[in-house]
RNA sequence: CGGGACAUGGCGCAGCCUGGUAGCGCACCUGCUUUGGGAGCAGGGGGUCGCAGGUUCAAAUCCUGCUGUCCCGACCA
């Protein structure tokens, strides 16, 4: 993509209503703008990460063996009657009203909608386990929208709900989440740990919820230093397998948020030195709440004995927009957003720092086609302006690698390769930039 | 939902106390110069001062109401 033909409206100044760094840098390197409270445009470069977020996600659901659905956004409030939440969700639900002076609502989640789509469907025991998701936007009409996009009213999330015949089905149906969040979150370049939650009515251990840590965190977490370097399980996961002792392994040590906290026992079980203490932004929860809605709405299956049962469910959600703002949070410096390669909108930034010097333009030009020929998400910033310019905005909007053509080192026949994270810069023959900035890229990614 | 603040060109702000018809920096446009770390000179365009009412000869400025936004605390992907 070249910036002259880009829309890419990035921002000199601090807006004042940004208070954290990740808003700040979200408005400053155009990735969103706000429209009201709480509800956001995605400008260009920050849809591409949000797409890059979302394809993840996809991708390491459909490895734990989930089938992607799309659920509208406005439901029918009948749903929510039968299951009593309609009364009991409160002032966060945007409630509407069409022309017929119809209740309906902007779904916030929905397990009530997926709990109707799948049993009007699955009849029998041989119709399980199933596992359905949808990447959608939620609306909750939250009292004190802040943080940008990590506390918005309208957000994007990955919602998914297990359907399993029994209460033990049911809990192989959540482990398999649970892992599949390790690794999602892992190749966002996230170190997410799960924490023990509330369980609600079903208890025993069959919540969770997954925290980064970083400064502005909403919550306190409290946690064994263990679990930062735990290792994660790797491309060759059979989620078929027994999946127990993962699952064990990883929730045994100490962690949970301060409204789970036990100073008492966080102290007998870890010592002082392992102990961890630190701001936390959730970023997933799974939970597995058994019959809770299959039992209002009826959601009922025949065993093999021929009798009828609730379905036993859980649902697992990721905040997709809400991730971009981690993220950032997770990665920046004094100069700007450092995306992880997995999920920067674009891989390299051609920079020509001689935009007036035909044997710059022509270096660039014959660079660009090559990037794009090789696959590589180019951006190029083929403006007039000033080096100082178009660097310091290549440094705030982040992306990995920096590609420098200028006068200077291409009188040496070289360009200059610089690493975003580490400002680690090195001189490159221009003939052999292309295949260079290739290693770089998959020797990271693999 | 309790407490607190703010609202003035695209962005960041001053002006308000003490009423006299709006200013600064950045950005933008034109020209010339400049080009390896947010350029220089000259010229130029753009604002019913959030909305509605009131006081006054006169309101960005004083008063009332409303709306919007942000911050702190209790709740949530």
């Amino acid at each position: 993509m070249r910036l002259t033909r880009y829309f890419l409206p990035v921002l000199k100044e601090n807006p004042a209503e940004a208070h954290i760094v990740s808003h700040r840098l979200m408005l400053r390197a155009g990735l969103v703008q706000q429209q009201t409270a709480g509800i956001y445009a995605w400008l260009p470069l920050g849809f591409r990460v949000l797409k890059k977020i979302e394809a993840i996600v996809r991708d390491e659901q459909e490895r734990a063996g989930s089938i992607e659905i799309l659920m509208p956004t406005i439901q029918s409030a009948d749903l929510w009657e039968r299951s009593g939440r309609y009364q009991e969700y409160g002032k966060e639900m945007l409630r509407i009203q069409d022309r017929h002076e119809r209740d309906l609502l902007y779904g916030p989640t929905n397990e009530e909608m997926v709990t109707s789509i799948f049993s009007s469907a699955a009849r029998s025991y041989r119709d399980l386990p199933r596992n359905l998701f949808h990447i959608q936007w939620k609306f909750r009409d939250e009292v004190r929208p802040r943080f940008g996009v990590m506390r918005g009213r309208e957000f994007l999330m990955k919602d998914g709900y297990s359907f399993d015949i029994d209460a033990e089905s049911g809990r192989r149906s959540y482990r398999r989440m649970f892992v599949s969040y390790l690794r999602t979150f892992e190749r966002m370049g996230l170190r997410a740990i799960p924490m023990a939650a509330q369980t609600g009515p079903i208890g025993g251990d069959l919540s969770h919820e997954f925290s980064i840590l970083a400064e502005t965190g909403e919550s306190q977490i409290f946690c064994h230093r263990d679990l930062m370097e735990m290792s994660m399980p790797g491309d060759d996961i059979d989620y078929d397998s027994d999946l127990k002792p993962i699952v064990e392994r990883w929730t045994k040590p100490y962690a949970r948020a301060d409204d789970e906290h036990d100073p008492a026992v966080f102290e007998s079980e870890v010592a002082p030195n392992d102990r961890l203490e630190a701001r936390g932004i959730e970023v997933g929860h799974v939970f597995f709440f058994g019959s809770k809605y299959s039992e209002p709405l009826e959601a009922t299956v025949s065993t093999p004995e021929g009798r009828s049962v609730p379905l036993q469910s859980g649902s697992y959600g990721i905040g997709v927009s809400r991730l971009v703002g981690a993220i950032i949070e997770a990665y920046h410096d004094d100069a700007g957003i450092i995306w992880p390669e997995s999920i920067a909108p674009f891989q390299v930034g051609l920079v020509n720092l001689g935009p007036d010097k035909p044997e710059c333009v022509e270096c660039c030009e014959s660079l660009y086609a090559q990037l794009n020929n090789a696959g590589i998400e180019t951006l190029f910033d083929d403006t007039s302006e000033n080096p100082g310019v178009k660097l310091s905005r290549m440094e705030l909007i982040g992306l990995p690698w920096q590609l420098r053509i200028g006068p200077r080192s291409l009188k040496k026949g070289v360009g200059e390769i610089q690493a975003r994270r580490t400002g680690e810069n090195t001189e490159v023959p221009v003939d052999n930039l292309v295949e260079r900035i290739n290693t770089l890229l998959g020797r990271v990614s693999a």
